[in-house]
RNA sequence: GGAGGGGUGGCAGAGUGGUUGAAUGCACCGGUCUUGAAAACCGGCGUGGGUUAACGCCCACCCAGGGUUCAAAUCCCUGCCCCUCCGCCA
């Protein structure tokens, strides 16, 4: 949610910077919402205040010794006027209320001035390059192939069990699987002092509208059938950074920023992604992720997204998977994100880069949305904190990036120096 | 699933229809006192919206949503959450 004192005191050049994400945002409109609603309160306003000043008045008739009826009787003008009006006059005020509500959840977060104008991720600003693609002296197998020839890959039993972009994994492959998880939550909580948390899978409206996935993108969720209006988790990022909706945090305990990584499994319906990625494992209902989520002051955000990019590259740059880092561009860049760097891995058969991890600083966007604060010693007044989160990373893409980058010629697949500790054995046969 | 008890400001905790946005205590901020600190004393101290050049003024908010009433933190209904006991259960 954008600041409402924002958009009303300059919004052409909140429409201005909006452009740059191709929304196009209806001043005019906007301008005619806003004076409706302002009027419609006014009104209702100064009714509800001449009813609480009659109110009043009988209440201290009543206590100097007049009987209730006289009481009423002797202010029975400004009564007969608000019971005609006042029903009438706050629903017009709640509604326009509700109408500006709504459209200002609609309204995308402001893209940071670093973020290069585009239309799609072909725009994208490549940052850097980390590691060299490997050559290999034979004919590159996708993870599929690779996967299924060592019997550790089941997309046909997935789908009879459930239906398609699901997947079985077994033995060693399984294994490594877990392993990753275990590596990456290890390494986040001893080498980039992050607190481990634990969450639940499922989660209500208000999480959900926190984090900006509602009212907006409702189709891209699993919604439980039942009494509750529940949905399945499509991030951990949104039961995480949720854990300090509704909250005030002491200057004190905001010091270091608030820092939290949590694995979960996210499922995503993928409406409106039919033809994409079918094969194999890339664009799944279910998958696995290791996420970081961190809510800091203000001043630090800038600083939190790098350092928060760099640990979730310091997984890739550990399991030695070659990437690269652009900077999303305005017609690329997530609905609620003011800044993104997307990590995109190096697969061989492919032979191209793909998402692997997308690092967002959401500004005060989420936080405005979800009421969560910290009181600022120089103001000793409550102040929205800034929430940012990345991917550290998407386990089951790791998953095909090993498959790809460290198979061998006999379709044996090499495991990565740093996951060896959590296996049985070197080389996946 | 059955039976009861609760949800009030950062926290604790009064308040059962009338000038209560809410007593009191703690915490916090400012001041007096002190060489300094503590103690003591004095004052301040919720959130959102509207209006104003500003002081200020107005409205809403005592879990949420309805209702009764001239008037609701207070009465009624529904929902959510928490606690206690019983049953069932990974």
């Amino acid at each position: 949610m954008l600041d409402l004192k924002l958009v009303r005191q300059n919004p052409q050049a909140v429409a201005d910077q909006l452009a740059k994400r191709h929304f196009d945002f209806d001043v005019d409109g906007f301008l005619s919402l806003d004076e409706a609603r302002k009027q419609a309160d006014i009104e209702s306003q100064n009714l509800l205040a001449e009813r609480k000043q009659a109110s009043k008045k009988i209440g201290e008739l009543v206590k100097g010794g007049m009987p209730i009826d006289e009481a009423k009787a002797s202010v029975n003008a400004t009564l007969a006027k608000i019971e005609e009006q006042l029903s009438e006059l706050t629903s017009k005020a709640k509604a326009a209320q509700e109408t500006l509500d709504d459209l200002m959840a609609g309204i995308p977060n402001i893209p940071h001035p670093d973020v290069p104008e585009g239309k799609d991720e072909a725009d994208n600003l490549e940052i850097l390059r980390w590691g060299e693609p490997k050559s290999f002296d034979f004919e590159v197998k996708d993870h599929v192939d690779v996967g299924e020839n060592l019997g550790g890959l089941d997309f046909d039993v997935a789908a009879k069990l459930t239906g398609s972009r699901f997947s079985v994994m077994r033995g060693e492959i399984a294994r490594m699987h877990r392993a990753l998880i275990q590596f990456m939550l290890n390494t986040h909580i001893g080498q980039h002092d992050y607190t481990e948390v634990y969450v639940p899978y499922m989660v209500n409206k208000d999480s959900l509208r926190g984090t900006g996935q509602l009212p907006k993108f409702e189709e891209d969720l699993f919604k439980l059938e039942g009494d509750q209006e529940y949905y399945l988790i499509p991030t951990a990022e949104v039961p995480v950074t949720n854990l300090l909706r509704d909250t005030i945090v002491e200057a004190a305990d905001m010091e270091k920023g608030l820092r939290f990584v949590c694995h979960t499994p996210c499922f995503r319906s993928e409406a409106g992604s039919y033809g994409r990625d079918t094969r194999g494992m890339i664009r799944q209902h279910q998958f696995e992720k290791v996420e970081l989520v961190q809510l800091v002051k203000p001043a630090d955000s800038e600083a939190a997204l790098e350092a928060l990019t760099g640990h979730a590259e310091a997984i890739l740059q550990q399991l030695e998977l070659p990437y690269r880092k652009v900077l999303l561009c305005g017609g690329d860049i997530g609905f609620s994100s003011r800044k993104t760097y997307d990590l995109e891995v190096w697969l061989p058969a492919q032979n191209q880069y793909r998402e692997i991890s997308s690092c967002s600083n959401f500004g005060d966007f989420q936080a405005r949305r979800m009421l969560a604060r910290w009181r600022n010693p120089e103001t000793n007044k409550p102040e929205y904190l800034h929430t940012l989160n990345g991917s550290a990373l998407a386990v089951g893409r790791t998953l095909v990036a090993i498959l790809e980058n460290y198979q061998q010629a006999d379709g044996s697949v090499v495991v990565p120096e740093v996951l060896k500790p959590y296996m049985q054995c070197d080389v996946i046969k």
